[in-house]
This record gives C-alpha cells, structure tokens and sequence, in this order.
RNA sequence: GCCAGAGUGGUGAAAUUGGCAAACACAAUCGACUCAAAAUCGAUCGCCGAAAGGCUUGCGGGUUCAAGUCCCGCCUCUGGCACCA
C-alpha cells in the first residue's frame, strides 16, 4: 500500500522480450554489411546439430557469449558478422530417421525449424539471411567442389586398406571416430575391415598443421587458443623422429638373395632409439605386415618355417580381437616366433629371431620394430614373458660415475627383526664403511635364490620366517671396494623378516673384514649419510628402503623412484652407451643417434602419429561423392557445372552392411554416361562423412548465396579470419583439425587468403544437470530453455548463464539460483523511477549546461561507480570473463540504487553496458527514456579515469603481518603522514605498547605495514 | 602410466604485479509489511569463543614486513593421451 507506485508498467518480459524480438528484425539492425570504412569482426559459435530433442539450457551459452560480444563490438564501432547455421548431415539424424520411420530430410527440416524457434527467443543477433545448412544442396554443391579439387591434387585417393568399421552404424570410421576402440557415435567396438575407401591425404598437411600452432604474426603469437586444445592437437598429430633400419633376413642360416623382391631380403624398422641398436636381441612383425605372409607363402622360404601352423593360428587369433583387446597395453603380451627366420643387426652381425605379436602396429611406423627389451617397456614384458636375452647398453648418466661399463645383475636384501625393531647392515674395518649384504646372480639363479644365497653367505642368516620383495627391479650404481671403481647393478631389492635371537654369530662363512650388526631405521639412515653414500647408490636404495619400510611408506617401487639416483628398469630414458663396440662405448645415447644411423646405412625421418582421414561412409545422409566410375577411364570427376549431385530420393535408406551404401540399389541414379569417353559408367555411391560441410562452413557466412564461387574474394579478405570463435572442447582433434586442414589446402588453391581459420579460440564449460550428471533424457534431468524464458525471461536466463561461473567451466544448473537474476533485472527496472527526465525538447546543449550546474556530491558519487563499470565490464567482456562483469553491473546497481536521483545521461551509461546481457530491457528502457533508436546501435561508453577517481580511499593497516585498523585517507597525503596517522590509532596503539617500531611499510592505496621487534 | 588443469564458506564463486580472503549472488535464519502467503524491504550469515581474541584458501614445510597467489614435498579430483617403437 505504502509501496511507492512506479510511473512506468511493471517489468513483464513475456510481453517486451517478443516485441523487441520482432523490431530488431524488422529494422535489420544486426544486417551484417562489408563497410571498408569499420574495422570488421567476426564471431562464431561452432553451429548446431539439430537433434530431434532440441536445445537444453546448455547448448545456448556460448550463443549468449557471443551474442554479448557482438553486441559489445557492434556498439564499439565494429561491423560485425555474427551468423548462425545447421550441421545436418550425418549418423545422428539418419540413425533418428530409420527409428521413427520419417525422411532424415523431412526430420531434418523439422528440428532445424524447432532449434531457430528456440533460438529466437533468447534474443540473438544472429544475421539470419545469412544462415548455412550442410545439406542445402546450394551449399554442398561447394562441398562436393572442395573436394573435387582435392581430388585433382592427388589428396583424395581410392584404398583399400582394412580401416575401423562400426558393426552397428554399418559404415568405416576415421581415425577420430573411434574412442577407446569404441565408435564414437554408438559405443560399439569398432573392427577392422578391408574395405574400399575414399581417403583424403591429411597427413601431406602434418607439419603445417602442427607447426603453424605455433606461429607468429608480427612477434605476437597467430593463434590465441586454449593450451590444452593445443596440446590435444599436438599429441594427435604426434610427430616424432627417428631412423629407418634395415635388418637382412636370413632362413636356415643362408641370406634370402634368391627372394624375387627386393624387400624380402631384409626387414625395415623405425625405431626412435637407434642409440640402443647393440641391445637388440629380437625383431618383431606386426600379424599383418607383408612380409608375414611373403615369408609364409614363399616358394623359398615355405618349408624353412617350421612353426608354419602355429604361425597362421596366431595371425588368426589376432584378427577376431577388437581393437579394444588389441590395443589394450595393460593386456599380457602375446607373439609367436617365426622359427627359421633370422634377422641380422646391421650394426654387429648378430643373428637375433624374428617374432610376430600384435603389440607391433600395422600402421604405424614400417609395422616392424627393432625390440630393446633393456630399454624399452613393452619389449621388455615381451622379452620377460617369454625368456628373450636382455642386454644392456645404455647407463643413467650418474656424474663421474659413468666410467665403467661393468654392469651386474643381482640382489640385495635386509633382514629385520620384529622383536627387536632391528634391521641388518655389514660394518667393514679396512676402510671403515657399511654396505648392504647384495650380490650378484650366478647362472641358472633367479633373484630370490640370489638373496637367501647371498644372506646365508654373509650374514650367517639361515632360517628366515618370510621375504619379501621390494618393488621391482631398478638400476643403481655402487662401489666396489676391492676393484676400487664404481660399477652399475640392477637388482631385485629383498626383505627377510628373521628372529636374530636365533642366528648363530659366525653360522657363515669366514669373514674377517666384516661385521654383521643390527641397526634400527633411524641409524641406517644416519649410516648412510656418513658412510653409504660413499660407497654407492646400490646401498643409498636400501637405506631408503628401510626407513620408507619402517614409517610405512613404502609399499611400491614408485616411492623409491622418485629419487632420482635410482632408475627404473627397463631403463628408457637416454644416457651413456656401453656394450657398444670401442666406437660408440662411453658416449652420449642422444649424440650419437645419427651417427649411429648413418654408420648402418639408415635413414633419419620423421613421422606422425595422425592417419590418413577415411572420408566415405556407406550410409544414405551425407553428400555424394562427385566421381565417376568408368569402365574405360577409371576413375573420372563429375565436371564442375554438373555439381552439385544431388542425393536421390531412396525408398530404403537403411544401411546395406556390405561395405555399399543405400545409394548403390538406385540403379537409376547409379548409371551414367562417363563424361571423359561417354561410356558405361557408375557414380561413387559412398556419402562423405558429417565432418565435410564443418570443415568449410564458416566461409560460407561470409558470402551464402554466391553461386560462382564457394565465396567471393572480397567478401572472403574482408571478413576472414575468425576473430572468435566459440564452442565446445570435444572438438579438438576433429572438427579444429579438419577444418584446419581443408582452410590450409583451400589457401594453398587460392581461395581463402589466410593460413589459419579461427584466431581466438574458447571452449564453453557444460552446462549440467542439477543432479551433477550430464543434462540427458536418460537422466531426466533436462532443462528446457523455452520453460525458463517462460517463467523468468529471455534477459533473466542470459545473465544467469553468464553469471554462473567462469565461462569455460563446468557447472551445474540451479534452478533456484536464476532468481537473482531476474531480481537484477527487476532493480535496473526500478532504477527508471529515480531518473529525472528532463524533457527531451531540452536542447542538447542546454542540458551539458545543466548537468555541468547538477555535479553533486550524489551526481560524483554515481558517475565515479559508473566509470569503474565501464572499465571492468568492458575489460571482462574482451577477455570472456563475462561472470565478472554481470557482478560489477550487479555492484553498480546497488551503489546507484542509494542515490535518490540519477540523471538521463547516467541512466543510459548503465543501460549501454547492459545492453549486452539483457538487450531486450535495456532496449525497452532505453526506449521509455525517450530514444527512437535501439540502444544496441548506439556508442558504448568510453572510460574517463579523472572521473573514476576516488578522493580518499580506506586502506588496512598491519601490525606485524595481522591487519588490527583501517585508515580512511586522502590521495595527497604523504607517507610521513601516514606514518604519523597510522601511529596514532588507539587499535594499533594496543598493538605497539611495550614494543619498538622497527620498520613501517607503506604500499600507497594498498596496505600499511608496521613491524616490531 | 604420461601430460594438462583444478582444490577457497551450506552452494555457485571473487580476489590486476605477492598487499585488508570470502566481492557478487543463491540458500538459510530473524525482523518489517500482510488477515495470511507470495513478492518486496531491512538485518545476520567462514570456524572456535560469552568476550577479548584466536584460527581459516586440500595437507606438510619454506621464502617474505606480507602468501589463495612464489618455491619444495605430498594427497585428492577432473580432463586429455595412452602398446605410436
């Protein structure tokens, strides 16, 4: 009743939000425009798949962000691009189709239909005349042209490869469809399948790829992204280099130089580590290498293999495995040798067996390894499991240590009384040291047998009540006292829990140089510093070892590898060669890596983990691929003029399975005239995969109804590059890689003038369900935006969103939390009472007279809040930080709201930097304020510090270290002043009495330190 | 296993270069208004303590007048990669 009536209607977005909605579309006012006179921007969000489930309240937040940004540039003086388009092709909307028995061309009109209702009333800028979609015929007619000119470059080609083939999509995979041996669509386990295939040669486009993230533009570096999708790229292209080897074949003893080709004379292997060539000891095929089955079925070598059967059995099994089971490293290694066939290393001579296991990759590499198992993981399992020779050759480069090659292999062990919390050491006289009892394994003698041996042998220890191991073999360097030199061991670490009560002192053999004596945790460690260290890191190990045992820390090698004089065995990392020949012995394993190379006639090259990408799926829903296949002349493009080729019209779009798409029983379709000879020929009836019309798309905004070229040159210069685009994370190694790669290749024919698409990149954080979970029908947690604009506003849900957390973090929807939004809105609403609406017949001049007369203290208090807004929120807008901004416009209206009036000119200040959070209110206020035009199409206000000023500011006062007052002072003041002040005040005086003031800090506008004694 | 990133109240979070930790919100509690409720407005709101005061940014150390921020060690979580020789 009291409550004060407001001049201006209640705030009822459900009535402005549409009106705005439709004006801004009438007065085209976000009609993007090439106008050479502004500086141009480009913003994009990565384009939506229109699902048959709509939008959920995560998919429009980064639309809002940029839609935020836009707004924000436009008002800055930028012509803005800012389009908006559909993905439409592909697995999704084919797979939804075939389950509810409608045309995915009717479905996909019917989604793309209900996304743009949905959009639409969140209030985007979008440009709408300017929207793509993928399967619009008009547009992958330039799909089908990109890839044509692929074709002519020798970028496309035919294979037949076995590639990932989905069971359950009925259709091969690229390498970036497949996750976790899984189909990235389905979740099926994807096998492998000889197939014919359309292959675009991405991998001639690696290096580029890889180094122009990296790249600069005028010393600042091209590409703003995230590191970690930087990263993500870099691992996926994985270029690594290294040297190719040959090793000659020899079966039965007798070099194969009868063999008819010539590469079955000898095995080639990539290997990185050509350092390690000594410590070769057997060469491994993978199942599916040539060789494997030249060898089987050759007249020469046919009845030289004597495991024949086995082999075959082998290579068969290997085949029925998934590529989860086959690529699943923690799985026990599984081989077969090829018995008759030996390899010889280049570099000595030496004979080693050749085997065949499915830990080796087909394709990558030459799909042969030269195995090291000292030196490398997985060889060393191989060589483990099944009793392979292990030799060593490269040491740790342990200082000055490394002057030796002597390498043993042994044991050392502990043996600790329980009752007496007691370990054993042996204490030497001449000179006075202690070490370990350790010694090397004699033939036939495993670890364990080694350590009793050993225990026995030196501290009379017979009767043991139980070992245990300690962690795994790891490789150290010690002193050998009698031969004076360091020597390198690895070795199995032991503990033997004994009753020392029982040991018979000299039950062992005669020692007169040694003692055995017990020693608690604490005093071996003390030993260790004064003594062990000296003699080697063998014994620093056990030292470390029993006291990590003893205050229970020890429970896996892990905790003694993290000292870094103790090395893991295998022993991967580089150091100093031994075992190497009298060339190569005592030298740097990095240095030598090309010599090493050259000397064996090899060759150093570079390769890349990324494939080449599988671009033809045998599904309905995606763009034909414009080849024909002749008769007479192979393989023949469709002539440009003749694009687009359309998709027919099918009765049954369901997947063949045969390794033919749907498109192959349209005989009609199917048949045409060659356009080379005018013969017999047949169209290619595999589709392209979803990822084509993304790869290219975002040129198309930039000039959507060009029907002379995938986009005009001008056009093309004036609005490329992508200043920011915005999406979602997942797509870093396929869509931002494709789409790399064809801009790179549509730079390298001419058609677009800059090396890299997207010069910002930024990844919006998920959205999730209340419950914490991702936001699914199968959870029942999903959100509809429609449901939320109904009840809070379009304007409300904006400024959530963005006022929820850092913009490229994960977060949970609060259903309860989008009051405050709308409350926000609800105060700016009301602030309208307060303004003092000058008539707008007020000359403006009159008015600058007026409000210069007005500056009050209120009028000062209001404009210096302002201008710190503009300030941050403008800053925190061009840096994405936008849930900063919303609390600094949050903060602004509160402080506004203790003024009791608050001019026009003011007023509008704060519409314009809401403007792009809430356009519709701030349209709609900005209107009542007596504006005929919008608010989205005037300036945005510039940052004036003079009026940012303070007068005085309020700075903590700290008594050493602990803030105990503040003090309110002026800019002027002086420190001494301030010294004086601070002094002065009875809550530091408490602090100071009986003390001596030693040192006053003071940090102007910040903090004043004062420290005693 | 490897490589990133993160860890701050009941919750989402904030904190330019090392300079008053918890801004801004949500929730909660109390009060005003109301027949009542909602809405709105006002107050309280890290922990311990009656207070003085003490403690507090995953844990343990260190540097500094001053550490969420820098250094060393550890724990946990999230994401990416993972038999790529």
């Amino acid at each position: 009743m009291k409550k004060p009536v407001s001049k201006f209607a209640v705030y009822n977005p459900a009535k402005i939000e549409p009106k705005w909605q439709k004006k801004w579309a009438s007065t085209k006012i976000f009609a993007s425009k090439e106008d050479s006179k502004k500086p141009k921007f480009y913003v994009l969000d990565m384009f939506p798949y229109p699902s048959g489930e709509g939008l959920h309240v995560g998919h429009p937040k980064g639309y809002i962000a940029t839609d935020v940004v836009a707004r924000m540039k436009r008002m800055k003086g930028y012509s803005i691009l800012h389009p908006m388009g559909f993905d439409a092709f592909g697995l999704p909307a084919e797979n939804y189709a075939l389950k509810t028995k409608t045309h995915p061309a009717i479905a996909t009109k019917k989604n793309v239909e209900r996304f743009k209702e949905q959009l639409h009333i969140l209030g985007f800028d979008y440009d709408w005349s300017r929207e793509v979609n993928t399967t619009d015929p008009n547009f992958y007619r330039w799909t089908q042209w990109i890839f044509l000119q692929m074709w002519k470059k020798g970028l496309a080609y035919e294979s037949f490869e076995p590639i990932n083939w989905c069971p359950s999509c009925k259709t091969g995979l690229a390498n970036e469809d497949v996750e976790d041996g899984r189909c990235e669509r389905c979740g099926t386990p994807v096998e492998k399948k000889p197939l014919r295939q359309w292959v675009l040669k991405i991998t001639d486009y690696a290096e580029r790829l890889l180094a122009d993230l990296d790249i600069f533009d005028n010393d600042k570096p091209l590409l703003d992204w995230p590191a970690s999708i930087v990263k993500s790229q870099k691992d996926w292209i994985g270029k690594s280099e290294g040297a190719l080897l040959k090793f000659e074949l020899k079966i039965d003893g007798v070099k194969i130089s009868g063999a008819k080709s010539d590469h079955i004379k000898n095995i080639e292997v990539f290997t990185t580590r050509p350092d390690t060539l000594f410590g070769v000891t057997y060469v491994v095929l993978a199942p599916e290498h040539k060789l494997v089955s030249e060898l089987l079925n050759n007249a020469v070598s046919n009845n030289l293999i004597t495991n024949r059967k086995e082999v075959e059995s082998y290579i068969t099994r290997t085949k029925t495995e998934t590529e989860i089971e086959r690529t699943d490293a923690q799985k026990e290694k599984t081989g077969v040798e090829l018995k008759g066939v030996k390899a010889v290393n280049p570099v000595n001579g030496e004979e080693v067996p050749v085997w065949i296991a499915d830990y080796v990759l087909a394709d990558y590499g030459t799909g042969a390894v030269m195995a090291v198992p000292a030196h490398d993981e997985r060889d060393w399992q191989f060589a483990k499991k099944f009793g392979l020779p292990i030799k060593h050759v490269i040491v740790p480069n342990f200082g000055e240590r490394n002057n030796t090659a002597e390498l043993v292999d042994g044991s050392v062990v502990v043996a600790f009384d329980p009752a007496i919390q007691k370990y054993t050491c042996l204490h030497w006289k001449n000179p006075e040291r202690y070490t370990i009892v350790s010694g090397g394994r004699e033939k036939g003698e495993n670890y364990e047998e080694t350590a009793k041996r050993e225990i026995l042998e030196e501290a009379g220890i017979k009767e043991v009540k139980s070992w245990h191991q300690l962690g795994e073999t790891l490789f150290a360097s010690y002193w050998n006292e009698s031969k004076k030199k360091y020597k390198f061991a690895t070795s199995m670490q032991y503990l033997a829990v004994v009753d020392s009560s029982k040991i018979v002192a000299h039950n062992r053999e005669e020692h007169e140089n040694f003692d055995v004596e017990w020693k608690s945790a604490e005093e071996i460690l003390g030993l260790f510093d004064k003594y062990i260290s000296k003699s080697g890191h063998l014994y620093e190990i056990m030292a470390r070892a029993v006291y990590l045992l003893h205050e229970k820390k020890l429970d896996t090698t892990s905790n003694l590898r993290k000292f870094d004089f103790i090395k893991s065995v295998p022993f991967i990392e580089s150091g100093t060669l031994i075992n190497s020949g009298t060339q190569f012995d005592g030298r740097n394993s990095e240095e030598i890596k090309k010599e090493i190379t050259t000397s064996v006639g090899g060759q150093w090259v570079t390769k890349y983990k990324l494939r080449d990408w599988v671009f033809s799926r045998q599904r309905y829903w995606g763009e034909p691929i414009p080849l024909i296949h002749c008769e007479k002349c192979g393989v023949v493009a469709v002539p440009e003029k003749d694009l687009p080729i359309k998709l027919p019209d099918v009765k049954s779009y369901e997947p063949t399975g045969t390794g033919e798409s749907p498109l192959a029983a349209i005989s009609k379709w199917v048949n045409v005239k060659c356009p080379e000879c005018g013969g017999k020929g047949k169209r290619e009836t595999n589709t392209m995969p979803q990822w084509a019309g993304s790869s290219w798309y975002y040129l198309r905004y930039e000039d959507p109804k060009n029907k002379r070229a995938l986009v005009d040159p001008k056009k093309e210069k004036y609005w490329s590059p992508i200043d920011l685009y915005v999406g979602g994370a997942e797509h870093a190694t396929r869509h931002l890689i494709y789409s790399r790669f064809w801009h790179k290749f549509l730079y390298d024919i001419g058609s677009v003038s800059t090396i890299e698409p997207f010069i910002k990149l930024q990844h919006v954080g998920l959205i999730m369900g209340e419950d914490g979970r991702k936001m699914s029908k199968r959870f029942g947690n999903v959100v509809n935006p429609d449901d939320v604009v109904k009840t809070y506003g379009a304007d409300s849900m904006r400024v959530y969103e963005m006022f929820m957390g850092p913009f490229d973090q994960q977060i949970s929807w609060s259903t309860a939390s989008i009051i405050g939004a709308r409350r926000f809105i609800e105060r700016v609403w009301k602030l309208m009472d307060k303004v003092e609406m000058r008539s707008a017949e007020v000359s403006r001049g009159r008015e600058l007279g007026l409000a210069k007369r007005s500056q009050t203290d209120e009028r000062l208090a209001a404009l210096r809040v302002l201008h710190k807004a503009i300030k941050k929120v403008t800053n925190d807008i061009e840096a994405l930080r936008f849930n900063t901004a919303i609390s600094t416009l949050m903060i602004t209206v509160n402080e506004i709201e203790k003024v009791p009036t608050l001019t026009r000119e003011d007023f509008e200040t704060l519409l314009k930097l809401l403007a792009p959070f809430a356009p519709h209110v701030a349209d709609e206020l900005w209107s009542n304020l007596g504006n005929k035009k919008s608010v989205h199409i005037s300036s945005w206000p510039v940052f004036d510090p003079k009026t940012a000023e303070d007068s005085t500011t309020t700075i903590g006062v700290q008594v050493n270290g602990k803030v105990r007052a503040t003090l309110k002072i002026g800019l002027e003041i002086s420190e001494n002043e301030i010294k004086t002040q601070v002094q002065a005040l009875p809550e530091v005086k408490k602090w100071l009495t009986g003390k001596e003031v030693k040192k006053i800090i003071v940090i102007k506008g910040k903090i004043i330190s004062i420290v005693t004694n």
